[in-house]
DNA sequence: TATGAGGGTTCCAGTCAGGGGAAGGTCAAG
DNA sequence: CTTGACCTTCCCCTGACTGGAACCCTCATA
């Protein structure tokens, strides 16, 4: 397969499959043209990865993710503990988003949106001035 | 005053103040020594970006802000549709995030988390192979 | 046989909002 | 006079790609 079959396929770009590549994550072989040339093992771990950055994991959890699969002798504690800690991460972030969700909101709420210049939001920002 | 003293009277770090600086959202003045000099007026702008960053705006919202809240002819609507569709940003975010959690949440729960290699996690992640 | 389309390759630069650190100038105190 | 705390500019680094330039390969068509 060329990088286009694999890019279609697995719903990456190709820009982003020579990435990974770069970055030690798949190492597809080369034909004679010095094409990439995946085979289904590639394309396989490619989806894999899809999969774990749509899940928000980065780029080192998703080599560590790959590791732990393809160690047949894993502990799934391990796994557990990487998804727990990415788990929290996620949670701090959708936290620091509702507080900015509802500080915004409230000021917003109390902006007339009219032609006028008063406005609470600038208030709010300028300090209370 | 001298940087240190706007950074610690900020709160932001002399390195940030230095980059606002550079893409023009502040333009203090300097002392015969080469110092960046700046006036309260500078401070306040700075207060106010800084508020503005910690609820989430691009730095180049905090530069149309800016210029809102200089403008004393401004529409208060223009202040109100900025906020709404920084608003609209966050959620898309948290909605973004939320849909992670829960998935993870729920892989999570299904594995054992002991020594065993068997999990839902990797699993999951591998397409249901 | 030329040529054009549609693959592929490498490498460089840019994104966003700064952070880290080097090399060097300035100032007040001891 | 020296020490230490400031300040300056400069350049590289971050994550996870994305865009583009310049060039190569293959196949179909005129």
């Amino acid at each position: 397969m060329n990088i286009g079959d694999v890019s279609s396929r697995s719903g990456l770009p190709a820009k982003t499959i020579r990435y990974y590549e770069d970055i030690g994550l798949i190492k597809p072989h080369r034909s004679a043209n010095g094409y990439r040339c995946f085979a289904e093992t590639d394309l396989h771990k490619l989806a894999f990865l899809g999969r774990a950055r749509a899940l928000g994991f980065t780029i080192e959890d998703c080599r560590t993710l790959m590791a732990l699969y393809e160690d047949e002798s894993r502990a799934s504690a391990d796994v557990k503990q990487l998804a727990l800690e990415h788990l929290a991460k996620i949670e701090a972030k959708i936290a620091d988003l509702q507080a900015m969700h509802d500080t915004l909101g409230e000021l917003v709420k109390g902006c007339a949106g009219d032609s006028r210049p008063d406005c609470p939001i600038l208030r709010d920002l300028s300090g209370e001035g």
